[in-house]
RNA sequence: GGACGAUUAGCUCAGUUGGUUAGAGCGCCACGUUGACAUCGUGGAGGUCACUGGUUCGAGUCCAGUAUCGUCCA
C-alpha cells in the first residue's frame, strides 16, 4: 500500500526530487544510437547579458514539451543547451556598471582587462539561465552545453570566416553606422531608441557660384544640426520644382570653409512642398544623405573623430566638441550675413539604449559577407537559403511566416559582420596598410613584392593551409586571413623578428635580408583587425557548430553538468577515436522554436550558413510561437517594468502549472497578453498594475504617485484590509533596499495552469486510494461497463487528437484536449460513475443499499466487476499520465511512482511492468477500434438526463440528498437503454427511474423537462411551485418557438432547398421535426399546469 | 512608407474547408463542505462577433474599404 497522498498538490518537494532522479539516471543525455532514430531541437540560445524572462519560458517549454513527446515516442531525442555572447549588449551592461561603480572606462581598464571582466560576468549569468531552465524542467543534455565564444564555436567561427574568405564572399566596405559617442562604438538598430528633445530648427542660405564668383543668388535651407555644414557635398532639389530648375548644375559655395559643391536634383531626397523645398547634403552623417549621395555618387566627408569632437577635415572648427562647434558655425555664419533665421522645435532624435546619449550617424569602415548571387548566376547564399523554403526543406508553423523570411532574403542586402567591441570573436585577418608613403602621397612599396615575400615566408612557415593572402586595391592594402591561433602567432612573430629599433633606417639589414627597407616597414604595420564579428555570426553557426563541427574526426568535447559520470556507450570519449559520430547522427535538426522577431536576423542565416558548411538545412521545421504582451497590449521589457522572473511565478504556481498554462497561450496568433499584478509580501494579495501618466511604465493601480527616479522609492500599500502593510516592489527604477520584502510580479492566469494540476493530483488520489486489492489482468470486451467502454472511447479519441495537435506545433488546442478529457469526463463523469463499483467490496456486507435492487450483483460478481474498474481506471490513469509528462512533468513523474508502487504491472489488454520513470515511458498509442459513436451518443443522452434533473433540483431548490423519482416518456429502445443504466441516474442525481417507455404519462405536480428523442417528468408532490413550472415551461416553449421559426424560415426559402447540399437540407428538416415534437410535449405541459 | 497580425461575454482567449441554437477559463449570481479535490461541486446570468459595404441559399468565418491597437522591415 502507498502512502497516502497530500490532499493538494505540493510542486516544490516534486521539482527537486525528480529532476535530480532524473539526471542522475541520465534520461537528459541523447547519444548516437543505431537503433533510435534522432530528434534534434537546437535552443534559440539566450543571452548572457541577462536572466530569462516571459518569454524565454514560454520558447522553452514547448522546446521541452517536443523533446520530452518526441523522447516517449521512442527518438533519441537531443535537446541542446547553450548560450550566446551576445556582444555588445553584455559589453555594454559590464561597462556601464564598471563606471557607476568604479568611474573607470574601458579605456581605463584596456582591452584585455575588460574582456577579463565580461566573462565573469558571463559565468554568473550563464549559471543563471542554466539554472533557472532546469527551472522549468528542461531536459536537455546539460552534458552537451555550448558557449558561443567557447573552444568548439569558436573553431567554427574561425573555420566558415576562412572559408567565406577564400571563397570571395567577404569584403571592407564603407557604411553608415549608428554611432555612440560615448561608448565609441558601433550600436545596432535594435540598440537603438528614439526620443523628443528640444532643438532647433535653422534656415541659412549659401551663395551660388559661377566658378568663384557669386552670382548675387542664394539657395535657402533648413537644418538641426548646423555644423554638419562642414561636410556638406551637394545641396539637393527635386528635378521638378520649377523655383530651381535653372540653378541644376551650378555650384554653392560654404561660407565656412569655401568648398564649392553643386546644386543637384534627386526626387528621392528632396521634398518640393517642405520649406524652401531645398536640402543640404551631408553623406557622411545622415542616412538619407548618405543613400543620396550613393546614388549621385557624391564625395563623403567625415567630419567626426570617434569621440564625437570635429576632426581634421572640420578646418579651423577641428577639436570642438560638435555642440560647441555647432554654436560656432551658427555665429560665423550669422557673422557672414547667412543666417535668416530659427525657430525652437521639438526633435526625434536617436540614442543609443546602451549609454542613453544621442548617436551620430558616422562613416566608417566595415566588413562585409556578400549575399547576392555569383557573377556566373550561381546562387548565391541568399539565393540558396531562399530555394530551401522554396523546395520545402525548411517549412515555417504558422505558414505565414514564409513571406518574413523570403521577403527579407529576397532583397540580398549584404551582412554588416563587422563590430567596434572587444567581446566577441576577433576578426581574423591581419593587414599590411601603412606602407612608406612618397612624396605624392603613393605607397611605395610594391603589391606584387609584398605578396611574393609573404606567400615564400608562408610556405616556409608550413602555414600554407591555414593563411589565406588577398589585396584590397580599393583600400590599399593586402588582407591576410589566418584560420588558427598558430598562424596568428606565427604572423606576430614574423613581424616581430624583422623589427628591431636598432635597425631603424638600416638599410644594410635591408640588403642584408634580401627585402628592402621600405619592404620591412611595410611588413611592420602588420595588424590584426580590432574589431569583433557580429554575434550573429556565430549564432548562425549553432546547429553544427555545437555538434563539433568542423571536426569531423572527434565527437564533441563534453563540458556541461554530468558530463564526466556519464558513459557514452555507443560512441568514442572525446579527443579519442577518429570519428565525430554526432554531426552526422544529430544534423540536420528536426524543428527549430523561436519567436518570429529574429527570423531574418537569426533564422535565415542559420539557414545560409547550413547549406553553407554542411551542404544541408539545419532543420526541417520552423515553429515561430506567440509573443507574450502584458496587460496593456506592450512589450515586456526591464525598462518599463513590466517584465516578471519565471522564477518568481514557479515559486508562486509551480513549475507544471506554469508550463500547462504557458503552452496554453501557444497557438497560431502573434501575440497574447498576460496582465501582471503585484504580490504582497505579507498577505499574498495580488495588486494588479496601471499605466504610469507616460502610458508606457507600469505601477502598482493602487500607487496614486507618479513613478520617479532611482532616488524615489515609492511603496505600495495591500488593499487587503486585513493586511494594509506596505511593501517596495519590482521595477527598474531602484534596486531594493537589502532586506526589505518585496512585491514580486505575477499573474493571476496562472491559476488556470495550478488548478489543472490540482484537479489531476486529487483524481489520481482519489484513483489510488481506491486501489486496494488491485491485480493486474487481462480485461475482455465483455467485461466493460457503459462507463468503461465511453472513457476507454474517449480516451482514444484524446490520445489521437493530443498526437496530431503536437505535430502541428498547436500546443494551445492541446492542451485544451486534455484538461476537457480529464477534468470534464474522466473526473466529472467517470469517476463518479465507478464510484459506487469501487466501494462494492467494503458495502459487500449491505449489498443494495447503493444499488437498486434490480441490479444488485451477487457477492462473487462485486469484487470482479470492482477489480473491472479498478483495471480501467487504472489503464485510463496510466495513460493520462503518460500524456500530461511532456506539459507537466514533475506531478506526472510523482503519480506514476505512486502508481508504480501500488500497481507496478498494468494495461488494459496486456498487462505489463510499468516504465522506471514515465519521462521514458512509451507515448500513449490506443486502438481505434476503442472509439464507439453510438455508445457516446447513448451516453451523452444521459448526462443530458441527469443535467436536466440536476437542473429542476436547483430550480427548486431541492437538497441533493433528498431522493427524487423520474420518469420518461421516449421511445421502447431508448427506454430499454435507460433502464440499463438506472443506477446512474441513482447515483449521479440521486434520482430513481420509477418508469420509462412510451405509454408513460406525465404524473400531476410534476416538473418537466424535454430532450429531443425524451421527456422526463419529476413528480414533486408538495414541493412544486405551479406557477412557477407554468413560467418555466412558457419560457422554455418560446425558446424552442425561436428555433423553430429560424428553421422554417431556411426550408421556405426556395433557394436554400435548390442549392444548399443535400445533407444540409436534411439535417435542417431533421431539427426542425425534432423540434416540434419537442415544443408538442413542452405545450402539452403546459395545457396540464395553465390555469384551468 | 511596406509587410504581417489583432479587434468575439466584465477580463484573457478558442471558434477547422462558410452550414443546426457562437464556446472555454477567470470573474459575477444562487445553492452546497464527513466520503478525491473549496486550488472544489451543482445550476445560472452574461455576446448587434470593431464598423461599412459586397459575394452567397446561408458570413464570426470569404472579399473590399474604414477605425483602433500591436509587431517586423525600411
Amino acid at each position: 500500500m502507498t502512502t497516502e497522498l497530500a490532499k493538494q498538490y505540493q510542486p516544490k518537494e516534486a521539482q527537486a526530487r525528480w529532476f535530480k532522479f532524473w539526471e542522475d539516471n541520465g534520461f537528459f543525455n541523447a547519444d548516437p544510437n543505431p537503433n533510435k532514430k534522432p530528434h534534434t531541437i537546437m535552443i534559440p540560445l539566450p543571452n548572457v547579458t541577462g536572466a530569462l524572462h516571459m518569454g524565454h519560458a514560454l520558447n522553452g517549454t514547448l522546446q521541452d514539451l517536443i523533446t520530452r513527446y518526441r523522447r516517449m515516442q521512442g527518438y533519441e531525442a537531443l535537446w541542446m543547451p547553450g548560450t550566446d555572447h551576445a556582444g555588445i549588449a553584455t559589453q555594454a551592461v559590464v561597462e556601464r556598471r564598471m563606471f557607476e561603480e568604479e568611474g573607470l572606462t574601458r579605456h581605463d581598464v584596456g582591452r584585455d582587462a575588460l574582456v577579463r571582466r565580461i566573462w565573469r560576468w558571463k559565468d554568473t549569468y550563464e549559471q543563471r539561465i542554466l539554472n533557472q531552465l532546469k527551472g522549468i524542467g528542461a531536459s536537455c543534455d546539460w552534458r552537451r552545453v555550448r558557449f558561443t565564444l567557447d573552444e568548439v564555436c569558436s573553431k567554427a567561427v574561425r573555420r566558415t570566416f576562412f572559408q567565406f574568405f577564400k571563397d570571395g564572399l567577404i569584403y571592407r566596405g564603407k557604411r553608415l553606422v549608428n554611432w555612440d559617442t560615448f561608448l565609441q562604438t558601433a550600436v545596432a538598430d535594435d540598440e537603438v531608441f528614439h526620443e523628443e528633445v528640444d532643438g532647433h530648427f535653422w534656415t541659412f542660405r549659401y551663395p551660388v557660384m559661377n566658378g568663384d564668383q557669386p552670382t548675387g543668388e542664394f539657395i535657402q535651407f533648413s537644418t538641426t544640426r548646423p555644423e554638419t555644414m562642414l561636410g556638406d557635398t551637394a545641396v539637393c532639389v527635386h528635378p521638378t520644382d520649377e523655383r530651381y530648375q535653372h540653378l541644376i548644375g551650378k555650384q554653392v559655395q560654404i561660407p565656412l570653409n569655401g568648398r564649392l559643391i553643386p546644386i543637384i536634383a534627386d526626387a528621392l531626397l528632396a521634398k518640393k512642398e517642405l520649406g524652401t523645398g531645398c536640402v543640404k547634403v551631408t553623406p557622411a552623417h545622415d542616412p538619407n544623405d548618405y543613400a543620396c549621395g550613393l546614388r549621385n555618387g557624391l564625395p563623403m566627408i567625415n567630419i567626426l573623430n570617434p569621440n564625437g569632437s570635429i576632426n581634421d577635415n572640420g578646418g579651423k572648427y577641428e577639436g570642438l566638441d560638435r555642440f560647441d562647434a555647432r554654436k560656432q558655425v551658427v555665429e560665423d555664419m550669422t557673422s557672414l550675413g547667412h543666417f535668416l533665421k530659427v525657430e525652437d522645435r521639438k526633435i526625434e532624435l536617436a540614442h543609443s539604449d546602451r549609454s542613453k546619449t544621442a548617436v551620430e550617424p558616422y562613416l566608417s569602415a566595415q566588413w562585409f559577407v556578400k549575399m547576392s548571387d555569383h557573377e556566373s548566376g550561381r546562387p548565391g547564399l541568399a539565393q540558396m537559403a531562399m530555394n530551401a523554403v522554396t523546395e520545402k526543406k525548411v517549412r515555417f508553423f504558422p505558414s505565414r511566416y514564409t513571406s518574413t523570411y523570403m521577403d527579407w532574403l529576397g532583397e540580398k542586402r549584404d551582412w554588416c559582420i563587422s563590430r567596434q567591441l572587444w567581446w566577441g570573436h576577433r576578426i581574423p585577418v591581419w593587414q599590411l596598410t601603412h606602407g612608406v608613403r612618397g612624396s605624392d602621397g603613393n605607397c611605395i612599396w610594391s603589391e606584387r613584392e609584398v605578396l611574393h615575400l609573404l606567400t615564400a615566408w608562408i610556405s616556409e612557415a608550413g602555414i600554407s593551409d591555414e593563411v589565406e593572402v588577398r589585396s584590397d586595391t580599393a583600400n590599399e592594402a593586402i588582407l591576410i586571413c589566418t584560420l588558427s591561433d598558430r598562424a596568428d602567432q606565427l604572423l606576430t612573430e614574423l613581424r616581430d623578428t624583422l623589427y628591431s629599433p636598432s635597425r631603424e633606417g638600416d638599410e644594410a639589414y635591408g640588403a642584408k635580408s634580401g627585402i628592402g627597407w621600405h619592404l620591412i616597414q611595410t611588413i611592420l604595420s602588420l595588424e590584426q583587425d580590432e574589431d569583433v564579428l557580429d554575434t550573429w555570426f556565430s549564432s548562425a553557426l549553432w546547429p553544427h557548430a555545437t555538434l563539433g563541427w568542423p571536426d569531423r574526426e572527434h565527437n564533441p568535447p563534453m563540458v556541461g553538468s554530468g558530463a564526466s559520470s556519464s558513459s557514452q556507450p555507443m560512441t568514442n570519449d572525446q579527443g579519442q577515436g577518429t570519428k565525430n559520430e554526432v554531426l552526422p547522427y544529430f544534423y540536420p535538426g528536426n524543428v527549430l522554436i523561436t519567436s518570429r522577431d529574429i527570423i531574418t536576423l537569426w533564422v535565415a542565416r542559420m539557414v545560409l550558413t547550413g547549406l553553407y558548411n554542411m551542404g544541408d538545412v539545419p532543420f526541417q521545421h520552423v515553429h515561430v510561437h506567440p509573443k507574450i504582451l502584458d496587460g496593456f497590449g506592450q512589450t515586456m521589457s526591464k525598462s518599463k517594468g513590466n517584465g516578471c522572473d519565471p522564477v518568481d511565478l514557479i515559486d508562486r504556481y509551480g513549475t507544471d502549472a506554469i508550463r500547462f498554462t504557458i503552452a496554453s497561450f501557444a497557438g497560431e496568433t502573434q501575440d497574447v497578453r498576460l496582465p501582471m499584478a503585484y504580490e504582497c509580501p505579507h498577505c499574498q494579495t495580488l495588486v494588479p498594475q496601471a499605466l504610469d501618466d507616460d502610458g508606457v511604465m507600469v505601477k502598482p493601480a493602487t500607487l496614486k504617485t507618479k513613478l520617479r527616479g532611482p532616488s524615489d522609492k515609492p511603496r505600495l500599500t495591500c488593499p487587503n484590509a486585513k493586511c494594509k502593510k506596505t511593501s517596495q516592489f519590482s521595477t527598474p527604477q531602484y534596486e531594493p533596499d537589502t532586506g526589505e520584502p518585496v512585491a514580486k510580479m505575477v499573474s493571476e492566469r496562472f491559476e488556470y495552469g495550478r488548478n489543472f494540476c490540482n484537479k489531476f493530483w486529487n483524481a489520481a488520489r482519489f484513483a489510488i486510494m481506491n486501489l486496494e486489492g488491485f491485480t493486474p489482468g487481462t480485461v475482455t470486451e465483455a467485461d466493460l461497463r457503459m462507463e468503461d467502454r465511453w472513457v476507454l472511447s474517449r480516451l482514444s479519441k484524446t490520445v489521437a487528437e493530443v498526437t496530431a495537435l503536437l505535430d502541428r506545433y498547436q500546443f494551445d488546442q492541446a492542451t485544451r484536449a486534455l484538461r476537457d478529457f480529464t477534468w470534464n469526463e474522466f473526473c466529472d463523469w467517470y469517476l463518479e460513475m465507478i464510484k459506487p463499483r469501487l466501494r462494492s467490496q467494503a458495502a459487500a456486507s449491505d449489498v443494495g443499499e447503493s444499488l437498486r435492487d434490480s441490479h444488485s450483483v451477487s457477492q462473487s460478481d462485486t469484487a470482479t466487476t470492482k477489480q473491472i474498474a479498478q483495471r480501467v481506471l487504472v489503464a485510463v490513469l496510466d495513460n493520462l499520465i503518460r500524456m500530461l509528462q511532456p506539459f507537466a512533468p514533475f506531478i506526472c513523474e510523482e503519480l506514476w511512482q505512486r502508481l508504480n508502487e501500488i500497481a507496478p504491472t498494468r494495461g488494459l489488454f496486456e498487462p505489463t511492468a510499468a516504465a522506471k520513470s514515465v519521462m521514458i515511458a512509451s507515448w500513449p498509442s490506443l486502438s481505434s477500434s476503442l472509439h464507439d459513436e453510438k455508445l457516446e451518443a447513448r451516453f451523452s443522452r444521459l448526462q443530458e438526463t441527469v443535467i436536466a434533473v440536476r437542473n429542476i433540483r436547483a430550480v427548486y431548490n431541492i437538497s441533493p440528498v433528498e431522493p427524487i423519482k423520474l420518469h420518461l416518456k421516449c421511445a421502447s429502445g431508448v427506454a430499454s437503454e435507460m433502464t440499463d443504466c438506472a443506477d446512474q441516474f441513482d447515483n449521479l442525481a440521486k434520482a430513481v427511474l420509477a418508469a420509462a417507455g412510451a405509454e408513460v404519462e406525465r404524473p400531476t405536480a410534476s416538473a418537466s423537462f424535454t430532450l429531443t428523442d425524451a421527456d422526463g417528468y419529476v413528480p414533486l408532490e408538495g414541493l412544486i411551485d405551479v406557477k412557477a413550472e407554468y413560467e418555466r415551461q412558457l419560457k422554455e416553449a418560446e425558446k424552442i418557438r425561436n428555433f423553430i421559426r429560424g428553421h422554417e424560415a431556411k426550408l421556405s426559402n426556395e433557394s436554400f432547398v435548390a442549392r444548399a447540399p443535400e445533407a444540409v437540407v436534411t439535417q435542417t428538416k431533421e431539427a426542425l421535426a425534432g423540434l416540434k415534437k419537442q415544443l408538442e410535449s413542452v405545450e402539452l405541459i403546459i395545457t396540464q399546469l395553465g390555469p384551468k
